[in-house]
RNA sequence: GGUCCCUUCGUCUAGCGGUCUAGGACGUCGCCCUUUCACGGCGAAAACACGGGUUCGAGUCCCGUAGGGAUCACCA
């Protein structure tokens, strides 16, 4: 132990996710919580692909799981290291211990470990591998075989795990777990124990799920003679209804928190940097406060429940936050798409000029370029209902006179148009509402908008008389 | 079922024996601002799972109950 109880030596983290399937958010915070414990240490995160299940694992998993992480800007040091190319080393590790006795030759069939099994859950005890083989020395040598750690049997293990505190269970719990299988392959628990003390990590932290097995772990790494590294086992994100997050329970890739939901990188990090983590009342923290606030005491020991809600006020937060040009260059392939156009074809210097009032009012990517787009659209605009309304019921004539004094701008600024009109509303003897309101379905075609003036400066006065002329020629053939 | 873990407003959390008539945030509701919608500001309702202890004193420590979760493969 150090002399401090804050002194942390070098450190090493590690992500080790399997490619079967997205970056979930789940392990995406876990990610998280393992680049930063090792930035604020000034120390290593490391990347460790396991792909050791070669029937589960594929490359397009791979793929999207480092998409996930560059997008979440959670860069790794030093190579990704690729469990599955590391297959002789963990063989070698296996043989060791084999030779050392500490490990030894199970024939157990799996028919007759299923068998075993399923007595024991008849006669409800934990199911366990009895050891029939750890003690015998008759090998059938023409037979394939498995190796097994011999597991201490008396005592107790104690974890002093960072988050979940002191965990204390029985050796007599746990069984002789297979090292090497039968065709030569490691299992996870020798290939995380093995990589993990190669790539010299000091601290394990993951999902809680792992919990269970670190006892297995400590176990392998106590024969092997090594250092044991520093566990934080976090509790696992759970669906809003308190069940664990599954694909039904929104449990996406971040590629959709990307895609689908429209979110920003920043928030994805600071809702999940929340997401079981505190610092008093800090709310919106920075990658740079995160770092040097991080600290694995601040995280809770109970699973917390994925609330889209707080992660979309959040998102809100950073995108009015947000540099108006980069908004553009992420929505314009939405906006692209919602308007049938090529990409090349969207009006990006005029959609810049609507983000700074827009951004006040999208909680996330697709809601801000859905309300871009009447600014983009060929006139005639379409009119939405409670527009049309509001053109059937302004005052009649009122629009005309507008146009005409719109006509007549020279100075086209927000704020000489809101002085235009709010002249015409006095000598029209109307409140400035009365005169905006159907202003606003005109132009916009909808009763809800930035504010009128923003969108009249915005979109310039030949495109407004044209919009108000249309909106004219409306009333025309419905009243 | 065995083992292990957890339990503060609906949700995320602050709290590390007295400063708690329990704080913040999201959400909800109300008011203000206002040309609409937002943004912003102000305010309200809203929680220590339950029962025993320990203690002068418990949200904070211990035990039990209930509820929730994790895990028990030649998957990872």
């Amino acid at each position: 132990m150090s002399a401090s109880k804050d002194e942390v030596g070098k450190v090493v983290t590690r992500f080790a996710p399997s490619p079967t399937g997205f970056l979930h958010i789940g392990g995406a915070r876990t990610a998280l919580f393992n680049w930063l414990f090792a930035r604020h240490h000034g120390g290593q995160f490391q990347l460790r692909i396991e792909d050791t299940d070669r029937a589960r694992s594929t490359e397009p998993a791979i793929a999207a799981i480092l998409d996930g992480m560059a997008w979440l800007n959670l860069n790794h040091d030093g190579e990704i290291v690729y469990q599955f190319s590391r297959a002789a080393r963990h063989a070698e590790v296996a043989n060791q211990l084999l030779a050392q006795g500490r490990a030894y030759r199970c024939y157990a069939t799996p028919a007759e470990l299923e068998a075993l099994r399923e007595a024991q859950r008849a006669a409800k005890q934990p199911m366990r591998y009895d050891g029939r083989w750890r003690d015998r020395n008759d090998f059938p040598n023409d037979q394939p075989y498995v190796i097994r750690l011999k597991a201490p049997r008396e005592g107790a293990v104690t974890i002093s795990d960072r988050v979940q505190g002191d965990v204390t269970v029985n050796n007599a719990e746990l069984d002789d777990f297979v090292l090497l299988r039968s065709d030569g392959t490691p299992t996870y628990m020798l290939a995380v124990v093995v990589d993990d003390h190669d790539m010299g990590v000091t601290h394990v932290i993951r999902g809680d799920d792992h919990l269970n097995n670190a006892f297995r772990q400590l176990a392998l790494i106590r024969a092997l003679e090594w250092a044991e590294p520093i566990y934080a086992h976090i509790p696992l994100i759970h669906g809003t209804d308190g069940a664990k997050l599954s694909k039904r329970h929104g449990a996406l890739g971040v590629d959709a928190y990307r895609d689908e939901l429209g979110m920003l990188p920043e928030a994805v990090e600071n809702y999940l940097l929340r997401l079981g983590w505190g610092h008093g009342d800090a709310e919106t923290i920075s990658r740079e406060q995160a770092t040097a606030w991080f600290d694995l005491a601040g995280v809770g020991r109970s699973p917390s429940r994925f609330d889209l809600k707080k992660l979309e006020n959040l998102n809100g937060h950073y995108l009015r936050a947000a540099d108006d040009a980069r908004l553009v260059a992420l929505i314009a392939p939405r906006v692209a798409a919602a308007l049938s156009r090529d990409l090349g074809d969207v009006d990006t210097a005029l959609l810049q000029r609507t983000m700074p009032e827009l951004k006040k009012r999208a909680s996330n990517l697709n809601d801000l370029a859905a309300t871009s787009l009447f600014y983009l659209r060929t006139r005639p605009i379409p009119m939405d209902e409670s527009a049309a309304k509001l053109l059937a019921s302004a005052t009649p004539g009122l629009l005309d006179r507008a146009r005409a004094r719109f006509a007549a701008q020279s100075d086209w600024t927000a704020a000489a148009l809101e002085q235009t009109a709010r002249t015409l509303a006095e000598s029209e003897g109307l409140k400035l509402g009365q005169v905006a309101q159907p202003l606003r379905a005109a132009v916009t075609g909808s009763a809800q908008s930035p504010g009128l003036f923003e969108v009249l400066e915005v979109l310039g006065q030949d495109e407004v008389l044209g919009r108000i002329e249309d909106a004219l020629q409306t009333q025309g053939t419905t009243g």
